[in-house]
Formats: structure tokens, C-alpha cells, sequence
RNA sequence: GGGCGCUUAGCUCAGUUGGUUAGAGCGCUUCGUUUACACCGAAGAGGUCGGGGGUUCGAGUCCCUCAGCGCCCA
């Protein structure tokens, strides 16, 4: 067979590997099915005019790994694929490519419109999910899925059409988030508030009959819609004009003066204006008191015919000249510097203006009731778990929903109006359902006129863990993977997608959509920047991915951070764990190198495990039993890091080392050695697979490859899979041996530690690290194991073998470092190279510390811990101390002697 | 105004039933071209775990409080 490569080259690799999974169909659920129990994630859709970025990468990363954890544990893993259209987004797209044709949406009219906007997204809307699958991403994409599609397009008309028929849908004058650049209406959460530097507009409301009442506004120009000036009722200073009349300055509109609670007394004057069609809390006052409400602006934000002589201006002009306007007529008192809470939008971050109009409404309080109970009895858990306080805030006070968007790219809402009166409308599921309806109820003449709006792309991404199984109709993927398991994304669309995934889906299927919401938190630049593209820092994850490996990338999301944190992103982390694929790599060249060092009748009837072989299988049973419960418990992260720390400080750093003497004493031995190797290296790839699966696959198919070709008889107990991506997962005590050999091993680590000690002797004094030194081992009672180990202590501390002595006690030589490990003393004769007041000296100090140490942990003993604390605990200590009081006295006896 | 999170080595971060000498990666120092790997190995320096108080035999970990930073909701 051909040599593996002296460094794993991913670029070589992960194309191809990606191919060949998804040739053979590992990617879908039938690979285990029909007895295997499913595990279901529906991804959260990207959008389709989406680039890939660090938030993909990483959702992308969390939710393979669990897919391939399950697929490895024998379940029926889907991945449902798909992508969100994105209403504004899109249509911003095509309106700014329509731009450059020097042509408008307007021009080429709604129909064309949506026929260029269905080209353009079938030009580029499979970029982002090309992206996907470079991120090694798992998925079926025989299942792909887009929320604009025919059956999505289904399951929007039949979920309007229930909520409408419960009773939840309603149109209504609202005052409604509007955009004017956008020229729609934009929900609550896609309002952003930002602290600016304003001023406060301090000036008079003239009253009718003589006076004046001082009033404070930050936006003078909404003096023009005011039908009310408010007082608290129980401030006096005001208290003679409740009732009276103030005139709107320069419009010279009357409008009552009323009383009302909410007014804070102790801000700007304690007088206030009431605008209800331009401010949420004005509007709440306005219906209280059945105040008149008066729309001063144009969809496009310039005054309308409300605003008297200023209609036509915009409004931040129409802001400075009624103010010097107003000056002029002497109305005003003064301008003062203030902080304001400004509402931009999400996207483009453009002034949001509060504007009545008509919408259409979920009424979405019953849902989040079901919503809230499903949290608070368990059957959702929010891992971390600490979001629960966020999910019971933001549904307890749920507000309607605003659902309705003047777009043209989506839903077209599924209301049709009857003979051009708006109040008679049908609901329906299609314009043939609604004429049938209106024929039946308003005669063969009726004409109906669809509602021009289009829903929330948040409506239809609500709907994503059933529709895309084919709801509303009863399809077997619905029946047999729904309820999916986890809504794996981030905390920032708890709210906007999360929360109503939950709420429609207990309406429509009465159940939950997903048993665990898991939360991680965003990816930021290495200082803790957020990526922006203003800002410059933005890491584009193809760079990084083509740059260090798709696998580095994944493990650095994957370990560098916990759940629901923000997560720092450093390209050094990324290129350490390029490294560790290497590592990997060459671990497993060792072990192919090394094949031929045995065949297959060295096999023994029995296995004999050294103690070397004794204290790794223990080890890599401790770390599969610890991932494991880590997996479960969602901390991928540390079952991750623990995995790289026992493959590289335990397995390649050291039993690769020992396995090197135990090759060459060739036989059983050799053969035995490899049945380890293998073994344990062939778990941490199983492991560390869905994490980093590129590499893992590319190594492990070497191995089995070489171990094929060898046939030397040593596979894994259920034989070699075709691919370790459908290979089993270890769960220890399940389908492999849990081996505990815990005397062996710790044993061993002793042993460990004395090579070590020896190691650091050796380059404290200067020794050449080539060269072959004497040394005498007393290793009191552990004499026969150390004798047994002589080979191994030997090549690790580079001990010439044939000058390494080792007995339980012997003979003490003068010119020597000694080094004491509790029984067991350890002496260097290092030939004129030993100063004996100095070691005298270094024997005085080390002895000073052990016996510091001795007092403290006699304390400790002496102290009401030794009855308090739990007796492994206590005896811990007691072995620790007495370890120490061993090695104490060896130090003492050889100071006198010296 | 309400809520949440963070503060651990020079930098970026782990440390989840409290267990008694606090870990990793990068960086730094010294050494090393032994046929798995220089995308490496060996040895080492580096931390009063933000401050204060409390609970406990025992606190980085639990409670209170203060400070700084950040986020969410209003």
C-alpha cells in the first residue's frame, strides 16, 4: 500500500470526503431507519441573499455535530436543509439590481417584479447553501426546503386561515413601527433604540381665553398632530386649566386639556402634548380619553395635508421650521441639550417613524400562554438553562404581533375583499377557495380584490419544524419525525423565531415543535469586537476555512467557548487546532508505520495488557464515559476539549512513546501493542468525529485501509464500517469493554511522574539530551513492577540500560542526585558532574518544602475536616500525606549520609 | 427603571452536583534535526481566580455587597 502523507492535507481532502458521504446517502435518515429511534433538527433557514458568515459557521458546526453523534449512535438522524426568502432583504436585491437596469419596482409593476425577484433567486440562492456544505454540513438535501416554496406556501395559507378562524387574526388602526426608506411597517422587535444627543423643545401651548402652558417636546414637529395636552391630576400647578382648551400652535386647532396619571410630574415642565398618531404612549392616553388621533405624515415621512402650510416638507426640515416659526410668534422658551432614545431600524438603521395604520394582527396572548407552560412543566428545556428568566419575561407580556409588511416579495396575505369595501373580506386559502365563498354568500357577480400586503417573513420561518415535514398535510416524514428533537441557534432570535415556533406549533399540531432549545451565543473578533463590516473586523469564514481547514474552524467554535456566551474568535486557536488534526494524522501514520512489526500469528490466545496498555485503556474508558455525560448535558465544548487533551497528553505524547519499546520486542507483544493502538486511536476518531469530521474520516479509512491490507486479524468488534461516519459510537460498557484497571494504572503514573522528575534532573544539571545516563532505582515494594518496567524507563529518561539498576533496596552511592518519590528513591551518579554541597543544598530545600507541605496537610488531618469531610476525601489526603512523609524520610536519611 | 451575563497567567479562554498545590492554547525562556509529527518534542517561568463580607471542616465554584465592562427588556 501507499505511504500515508508526512502531513495531512485538508485541501486534498474534504471535497472529496464530502462527495463520497453524501454519494452513498450517509447524510439521510433511512441509513438507520426504519428501527433506528430519529433525531431530528431543522436548520435554521439562512437567508437566501445571504453570505456566509461566522453566525453560520457556527450553528452549522453545533448542529452537525449532534446530527453525527446520532447518526454514529444507530438514530435516524434528518437534518432538514432550507432557506428563509427574506422579504426585505430580497426584495432590496432586486430593487437595487432593477436600479442599475434604470428601471423601479414601480415601473415594471408587482408581476414582472416577482418574476425577476423568482430568477434572481434561482441565480444566487443556492450560493449560501453551497457555503453550507463546505462546512462539512450533514444534511439531506433531498429535503431542502424554502419557506416560499408550494407546500410552505400551503402551510402559510392554512395557518393564516386557522388563526383566523380562532379568532386571533385582525386588522386594525395600529400604531405601527413604520419605515419610510422601506416604506413598510416593521414589527416591534426589529426596532432598535439608540441613545443620542437630541434637544428639548421647551415652548408655550397658548389657552384658549389668555395664558399659556409651558410644554417640553424632543420632536416639535408632532405639535402638528396633538389633540390633547395633559396634566397629572394632581399637580397644582396646573390644576385651573384641566378643561380648558389650548390652541395648536400655528394651526390654531383646539384641543382639550385633560388629566391623566401617566404625566411625570417632575419631567420637562409636568405638561405634556398628547400625539396619538405619532407616539405608543400617546396613543395608550388617546384611547383612554377617546381622543381624536391625527396622522401628520406620508408613507414616505414628509407632512401631509394634516400639517397646514408644512405639508409637502420632511419632517426634519418641517422640524426646523415650525421652531423658528414658532419663535417668531413668540411661542417659544428655550432649547436645551438632551439625551433621547431614538428607534432606528434593524436594517439600515434609518429613524423609525410611530405612525398609525391599518395592519393585520396576531393576536399571539393564548399561544404564549401554551408557550409558557410548555417551558415551565419541562417538556422544552432552554439549555443554558438561565434563558428560562427571559423566555417567562418576554411571553408574559406578549404584545400582537404585527404581521403584515407593504412588500411585494412573499406571502401575499390570503384575504380577499369584497366588492371594494374593505370591511367585507374572505379568508381563504386560494382566490378560487374565496370565490366559491363569496359566490355562495354575495351572489355569481361578486368581484374580489386581494389584499395588496404581504406577511412576515417571520410568519412563514414560524411554521419551519412542521411545514418543512409537510405539514398541513399528514405526510410519513411528519408522522414519523416530528417532533424534532433540538432548535440549535442563536440567542439573539429567541424571540423572533424561537418563541413562535413554540406558540404556532402547539396551536397547529398541539404539540411541541422540539424538546430542547439550545442557545450559543455570537461570534466577535478576538478582542471581543462584534464583527461589522464598517468596523473592517469581519473574519470570513471561507478565508479561514481555505486558510487552516474546515475541521480547525469547527473545533475552535466548537471548544473555544460554553454555551449561550459569546465566543472570541482567534486565529492562533484556529491554527493550534490545525495542528491537532496533524497530530492526529500522524498518530495514526505512526501506528500504519508501524503494522509491520507484527502478523497474524503473533496473535495470543489471551490478551496480556502491559501496565502501560493497562493505564491507557483505563484512561480512554474515563474520557468516553466523561464525554459522554458531557454530550448529554449539551457541553460539547468540554467533552471536546478533553478528548484533544487525553489524545495528545496521554495517547501521543506518551503511549505512542511506550509503544515504541513494546513494538520491538516484536511477537505477541507487538501484535497486542497494535491491538491497543488501534483501538485507542480508533475511539478518540469516533469521538472527535463530529466535531472535526474531515480529518477523522481521511485517518480513519488510512487506518482501516492498512490494517486490511496487513492481515494481521486486529478490527474493531463490530468489523470496519464503510465509513466512520456510519461507523459506532463508543458509549463505554456498551458495545466495547470498559476496561478498569485502576492499580495498573495508577502504577503507571508513578511511573509517569518519575520520568519526569529524572527528565526535569537532567536538564536542571545540564545533562546532554542524547546522552545515555546511570541511575539506581529502590523501589521499595514495587520493586518487581519497576524491574518489569525497566525497558520502558530506560528509552523514556534515556537511562543506559545496561547501568540501570533496579531492586527493591540497594546500596546508596555517594556521587548522586537523589530524587524521592514517597517509597521509592531514585539516584543519579552523575559522573563528575555532581557538586555534593549543591546537592546537599537542593536536598535542604526540597526537603524544607516537603516538610512545609507535611505540616499543612497534618493540620488539615488534625483539624475537624477529618471528620466533616467524606472518607475518600480524608483519604486522599492521608495517602498524599503519607507519600510525602516517605519521601521526606528518604531525603533525610541520604542528607545524613552525605 | 427591571433582568441577565462577564471580570481566572502577558493575550484568548476552560474549570456544572463546593473537596483542599487552579488548567489549556498562543506568547515567553532554555534545550533538542532518536525513522509518527518542527503543523514537533523535553524542561521551565508566569495567577492574592475584580474588591469586601458571609455560609462551610473546606469557596474560583454557594449567598450578600461594591466596582468596572457588556447585553436584553421597558
Amino acid at each position: 500500500m501507499s505511504e500515508m502523507p508526512k502531513a495531512y492535507d485538508f485541501s486534498a481532502t474534504e471535497n472529496r470526503i464530502y462527495q463520497w458521504w453524501e454519494e452513498n446517502g450517509w447524510f439521510k435518515p433511512e441509513v438507520n431507519m426504519p428501527d433506528g429511534k430519529p433525531f431530528v433538527i431543522a436548520i435554521p433557514p439562512p437567508n437566501v441573499t445571504g453570505e456566509l458568515h461566522m453566525g453560520h459557521a457556527m450553528f452549522v458546526a453545533l448542529e452537525d455535530l449532534m446530527i453525527r453523534r446520532a447518526r454514529m449512535q444507530g438514530r435516524a438522524a434528518l437534518w432538514v436543509p432550507g432557506t428563509d426568502h427574506a422579504g426585505i432583504a430580497t426584495q432590496l436585491q432586486v430593487e437595487k439590481m432593477l436600479l442599475q437596469e434604470g428601471t423601479s419596482r414601480q415601473e415594471v409593476g408587482r408581476e414582472t417584479f416577482l418574476d425577476r425577484t423568482w430568477e434572481w433567486k434561482e441565480k444566487y440562492g443556492g450560493y449560501i447553501i453551497k457555503q453550507l456544505r463546505h462546512l462539512g454540513a450533514s444534511c439531506d438535501w433531498d429535503r431542502t426546503r424554502f419557506t416560499l416554496d408550494e407546500g410552505l406556501s400551503r402551510a402559510v395559507h392554512e395557518a393564516f386561515v386557522r388563526l383566523h378562524r380562532m379568532g386571533l387574526i385582525y386588522r386594525a388602526e395600529y400604531l405601527v413601527n413604520w419605515s419610510p426608506g422601506l416604506q413598510t411597517a416593521v414589527s416591534d422587535l426589529e426596532v432598535e433604540y439608540s441613545e443620542e444627543q437630541g434637544f428639548m423643545y421647551h415652548f408655550q401651548y397658548p389657552v384658549q381665553g389668555g395664558g399659556y402652558l409651558p410644554v417640553a417636546t424632543t420632536r416639535p414637529e408632532t405639535i402638528l398632530g396633538d389633540t390633547a395636552v395633559a396634566v397629572h391630576p394632581d399637580d397644582e400647578r396646573y390644576q385651573a386649566y384641566i378643561g380648558k382648551t389650548c390652541l395648536v400652535p400655528m394651526l390654531n386647532r383646539p384641543i382639550p386639556i385633560i388629566a391623566d396619571s401617566y404625566v411625570d410630574m417632575n419631567f420637562g415642565t409636568g405638561a405634556l402634548k398628547v400625539t396619538p398618531g405619532h407616539d405608543p404612549n400617546d396613543f395608550e392616553i388617546g384611547k383612554r380619553h377617546g381622543l381624536a388621533i391625527i396622522n401628520i405624515l406620508n408613507k414616505d415621512a414628509t407632512l401631509n395635508e394634516h400639517a397646514g402650510s408644512y405639508a409637502g416638507m420632511d419632517r426634519f426640515e418641517a422640524r426646523k421650521k415650525l421652531w423658528s416659526d414658532m419663535e417668531a410668534a413668540g411661542l417659544t422658551i428655550k432649547t436645551a441639550p438632551h439625551t433621547l432614545s431614538v428607534p432606528r431600524s434593524q436594517r439600515g438603521g434609518e429613524v423609525i417613524e410611530p405612525m398609525v395604520s391599518k395592519q393585520w394582527f396576531v393576536d399571539a396572548e393564548p399561544m404564549a400562554k401554551m408557550g409558557l407552560q410548555a417551558v415551565r412543566n419541562g417538556r422544552i428545556r432552554i439549555v443554558p438553562d438561565r434563558f428560562n428568566k427571559v423566555w417567562e419575561n418576554w411571553l408574559e407580556n406578549i404584545r400582537p404581533w404585527c404581521i403584515s409588511r407593504q412588500l411585494w416579495w412573499g406571502h401575499r396575505i390570503p384575504v380577499w375583499y369584497v366588492n371594494g369595501d374593505e370591511k367585507e373580506f374572505i379568508v381563504a386559502h386560494s382566490e378560487e377557495e374565496a370565490y366559491e365563498i363569496a359566490r355562495d354568500k354575495f351572489g355569481a357577480g361578486v368581484t374580489l380584490r386581494q389584499d395588496p400586503d404581504v406577511l412576515d417573513t417571520w410568519f412563514s420561518s414560524a411554521l419551519w419544524p412542521f411545514s418543512t415535514l409537510g405539514w398541513p398535510e399528514q405526510t410519513d416524514d411528519l408522522a414519523r419525525f416530528f417532533p424534532t428533537d433540538v432548535m440549535e441557534t442563536g440567542y439573539d432570535i429567541l424571540f423572533f423565531w424561537v418563541a413562535r415556533m413554540v406558540m404556532t406549533s402547539l396551536l397547529f399540531t398541539n404539540d411541541i415543535p422540539f424538546h430542547t432549545i439550545y442557545l450559543h451565543g455570537l461570534v466577535r473578533d478576538e478582542h471581543g469586537q462584534k464583527m461589522s463590516k464598517t468596523k473592517g473586523n469581519v473574519t470570513d469564514p471561507l478565508k479561514v476555512m481555505g486558510e487552516y481547514g474546515t475541521d480547525a474552524l469547527r473545533f475552535t467554535l466548537l471548544t473555544g467557548g460554553t454555551p449561550g456566551h459569546d465566543l472570541n474568535l482567534s486565529l492562533e486557536r484556529v491554527a493550534s487546532n490545525r495542528n491537532f488534526a496533524n497530530k492526529i494524522w500522524n498518530a495514526a501514520r505512526f501506528i500504519t508505520r508501524s503494522l509491520e512489526k507484527a502478523t497474524a500469528e503473533d496473535k495470543p490466545d489471551q490478551l496480556e495488557f502491559t501496565a502501560a496498555d493497562q493505564w491507557i485503556l483505563t484512561n480512554l474508558s474515563t474520557v468516553t464515559r466523561d464525554a459522554n455525560r458531557l454530550f448529554n448535558n449539551y457541553q460539547f465544548g468540554e467533552a471536546g476539549r478533553q478528548v484533544y487533551d487525553f489524545l495528545w497528553g496521554d495517547f501521543a505524547d506518551w503511549y505512542v512513546e511506550l509503544a515504541k519499546v513494546q513494538l520491538s520486542e516484536g511477537g505477541s507483544r507487538a501484535w497486542t501493542t497494535l491491538f491497543v493502538l488501534r483501538h485507542v486511536l480508533d475511539d478518540c476518531l469516533r469521538l472527535l468525529h463530529p466535531y472535526i469530521p474531515f480529518v477523522t474520516e481521511e485517518t480513519w479509512q488510512q487506518l482501516k485501509q492498512a490494517f486490511v491490507e496487513s492481515e494481521i486479524g486486529i478490527q474493531p468488534v463490530e468489523g470496519w464500517a464503510d465509513a466512520l461516519i456510519v461507523a459506532d459510537w463508543p458509549e463505554c460498557g456498551e458495545w466495547q469493554t470498559c476496561y478498569d484497571f485502576s492499580a495498573a494504572a495508577a502504577d503507571f503514573e508513578q511511573l509517569r511522574e518519575l520520568v519526569t522528575r529524572i527528565r526535569a534532573a537532567r536538564s536542571e544539571q545540564g545533562v546532554e539530551p542524547a546522552k545515555w545516563i546511570t541511575a539506581m532505582i529502590a523501589a521499595g515494594d514495587k520493586g518487581t513492577f519497576y524491574q518489569s518496567q525497566h525497558a520502558i524507563l530506560s528509552f523514556l529518561a534515556r537511562l543506559d540500560p545496561e547501568r540501570l539498576t533496579i531492586a527493591a533496596n540497594l546500596e546508596a552511592p555517594t556521587q548522586a542526585l537523589t530524587l524521592a518519590l514517597g517509597d521509592l528513591t531514585c539516584y543519579l551518579p552523575l559522573a563528575g558532574m555532581v557538586d555534593l554541597d549543591k546537592e546537599k543544598e537542593r536536598l535542604q530545600k526540597e526537603s524544607g518544602a516537603l516538610e512545609k507541605e507535611i505540616q499543612r496537610l497534618t493540620n488539615l488531618l488534625n483539624s475537624p475536616f477529618a471528620q466533616k469531610a467524606p472518607t475518600a476525601v480524608v483519604q486522599k489526603e492521608r495517602d498524599k500525606l503519607a507519600q510525602l512523609q516517605a519521601s521526606h524520610a528518604e531525603l533525610s536519611e541520604r542528607l545524613n549520609t552525605l
